[in-house]
DNA sequence: TCAATATAATTTCTTAGTCAACTAAATTAT
DNA sequence: ATAATTTAGTTGACTAAGAAATTATATTGA
């Protein structure tokens, strides 16, 4: 009989093991880009920026599950490192667009391999079947429960 | 012929869907233990407590992969809600041990059952066998890249 | 023995986020 | 036409983390 009150093991839980590799996966990749001087944030602000041209705070905010004050900072601190612009929009007085710099735009495929190079670090050598099914399970779970937006952090 | 600059699709990495996966999880139940008035990194700290009795800081830190600061602060944290109380260790003089309170017993399992549901939410309409596959996948990967320590967040 | 070094924990400073209050512009409704 | 409301973005107060400096105690070695 012992005295400890009941609470389930925690490694039973797929989330607990989803967190433990995600924020590895995560962190070996910030270590990466950080020697680049962005964060992981500002990488997807950028990469998203590549896509899209040019877009509002208000959409990246959207598109990547951050507040709007959030997305200021962190767009005033990538105009500081001169990889963005901020422009008034002509159109709506209120509104604000933000693009690419030159440099950041040449920044971005840089860190676009080290991406490449941090999944492949941690999930190349899955067996391809394993690989898929992984993949199949994490979308479908996004798509059942309707996740939405990218939460970056 | 496009004037993007190469950069690979981010959606066809195995990471970004861990994460966008994972941080759903996470949030999910951040807000289920927010109502507790615990975070999620406070209710690890507090469930490794019901299993050992009493942990030196230094013990939890590298558990969670956090630093020694984190955990001090932590436990200030926990030790303001009456949840936890701090002794010095006899033995040492430098050292310090911390433990449950009564009533910080009493909430673990009500996080525990928090966490539970949180898993079920999120996993159980997986088919058993993808769920299965799921976990092994991801147990493979951190024993395959030798990861240690849980990053809480 | 007692000086040098190592270890445990805390504190200070900085960073990056949230939330809520705020400013300015656009839209809606009277 | 203009008052009320909504929308876009920024700012300030706060939170929780990491890194480096600091304090106190233990251990090692000359």
């Amino acid at each position: 009989m012992s005295s400890a009150q009941s609470a389930s093991d925690l490694t039973a839980h797929v989330g607990y093991w989803l967190r433990y590799v995600s924020n590895h996966v995560s962190q070996a990749f910030a270590r990466k880009v950080e020697a680049h001087g962005v964060t992981v944030a500002e990488w997807v602000v950028m990469r998203q920026l590549l896509e899209e041209k040019a877009l509002a705070p208000s959409q990246l905010a959207d598109r990547m599950g951050m507040t709007r004050g959030a997305i200021s900072k962190l767009a005033d601190r990538l105009i500081a490192k001169s990889m963005l612009v901020r422009a008034a929009d002509p159109k709506d007085g209120r509104a604000q667009t933000l693009a690419l710099t030159t440099s950041g735009r040449a920044l971005v495929p840089k860190l676009a391999a080290l991406a490449d190079a941090n999944d492949v670090e941690f999930f190349a050598h899955l067996k391809p079947k394993d690989r898929a099914t992984l993949l199949r399970i994490l979308r479908e779970i996004v798509k059942k429960r309707g996740l939405k937006s990218l939460p970056v952090d």
